[in-house]
DNA sequence: CATATCTGGCAATAGCCATTACCAAACGCT
DNA sequence: AGCGTTTGGTAATGGCTATTGCCAGATATG
């Protein structure tokens, strides 16, 4: 009789109840993309949100535990995949020379990042200065691309174009430099074009690592 | 009788009216800036502000419009100060060699900024992503802050120890190197030192504009 | 075909906080 | 010293919105 209220993998309206769960949840995702990056993630109400995803607020508690936490997730979304996609690009070009690693490194994230100006505008603008939590969540991911940058900048020494020496706050700064640069591209997009971001930022990153031993 | 009104100038509990006023704007705003870096820009309440500073909720609405006029003028201050000391300090250094002058630059920006961790904090977290008019303030600082690096980039070009070219889009990529490193900074005091941010900064910049014409 | 069970939408609730009306007290002028 | 005016604190109000309880409809199973 009540056994069976554990039951849950039964198809209940042509679908599977985790499959329609995971639906709602990637609409509601895209519906919280999209009201973050136009009216802003502060006056981006609940109901609203739901509305665009055509789904209730009681589906919406079932999912999430409240905005803060959509926020998380897609920033922790866009942060992993562009991280696995320069991953992966960078798995493919093993024998490359370090100087082509870099180029090829910056032409995934930048490609990636930008073939959505919402992107960017969630991860640099909206995300940030919401709470110490994601203000953490935010750290740990700039923390991993900036090592990311200094573990290719020590390939880059260790191939002899460019000094030994502790790169991590120039990496940090790397970080800063692209960041504030889409930051700018997605803000008015009539300003720069990626492909001037592009090039402006591998050139930056280039100087930097492959810096004369002092000046 | 009623042709007194407006008169205002009047010495009133000891102290001139309009100097009341802004003794209270000054301690509204020094409050302001302490909650707004520790509870938060958002989950600082007006009331608290008002505790803080020993003055009412109605004196604080008879001198702001609302908590987003003090974040506003609170920025607007950070930047101007910086601005006004940098160039300040650049005006004395006239007859130095451009790339002394960058340094010089650095350094006064970031002892300025960095004197009050609670300054890099407020500009660079807690004011990104409030709102439309906030986000456009922010842009038109750091194009300034870009446009006033580009022009000593131009002077050293000038003195024939850069190649000249366009430097808008590097100036902007380094403004965005500084704020991360600061960002950096100011979340973790253990992290780095300001004097370790204003050496890579340093470096960053002389090999962005000192950059050599090709590779 | 009927029933027990699950689902999801609607709307009520409840808490929070900005904003302002009002009143009491302080102050200068006559 | 008294009065009219200005000041400032307090407390009420009003609106907004996140959150959840409840019910009607849908669904699979016996």
């Amino acid at each position: 009789m009540t056994e069976r209220a554990a039951t849950g993998a039964r198809p209940y309206r042509g679908k599977d109840i985790d499959q329609r769960r995971a639906e709602r949840r990637a609409r509601l995702l895209d519906a919280a993309l999209e009201l973050f990056t136009s009216t802003g993630y502060q006056h981006a109400g609940i109901a609203r949100i739901c509305t665009l995803a055509g789904v209730s607020t009681r589906n919406f508690y079932e999912e999430f535990s409240g905005k803060e936490a959509v926020l998380c997730e897609l920033h922790e979304r866009i942060n992993a995949v562009a991280m696995e996609r320069v991953t992966a690009v960078l798995d493919e070009a093993r024998e490359l020379e370090p100087a082509g690693r870099i180029r090829i490194l910056l032409d995934a994230f930048l490609s990636g990042i930008t073939a959505d100006p919402r992107v960017p505008r969630l991860a640099y603008v909206e995300a940030v200065g919401v709470s110490p939590a994601l203000e953490r969540q935010h750290r740990r991911w700039v923390e991993q691309w900036a090592s990311y940058i200094a573990s290719e900048a020590e390939r880059v020494a260790a191939y002899g174009q460019a000094p030994s020496r502790d790169y991590r706050l120039t990496a940090l700064g790397l970080v800063g430099a692209i960041t504030e640069l889409l930051r700018a591209w997605q803000a008015g997009s009539s300003s720069c074009s990626v492909s001037e971001i592009a090039e402006e930022i591998r050139e930056l990153m280039l100087d930097a690592i492959i810096r004369r031993p002092a000046q």
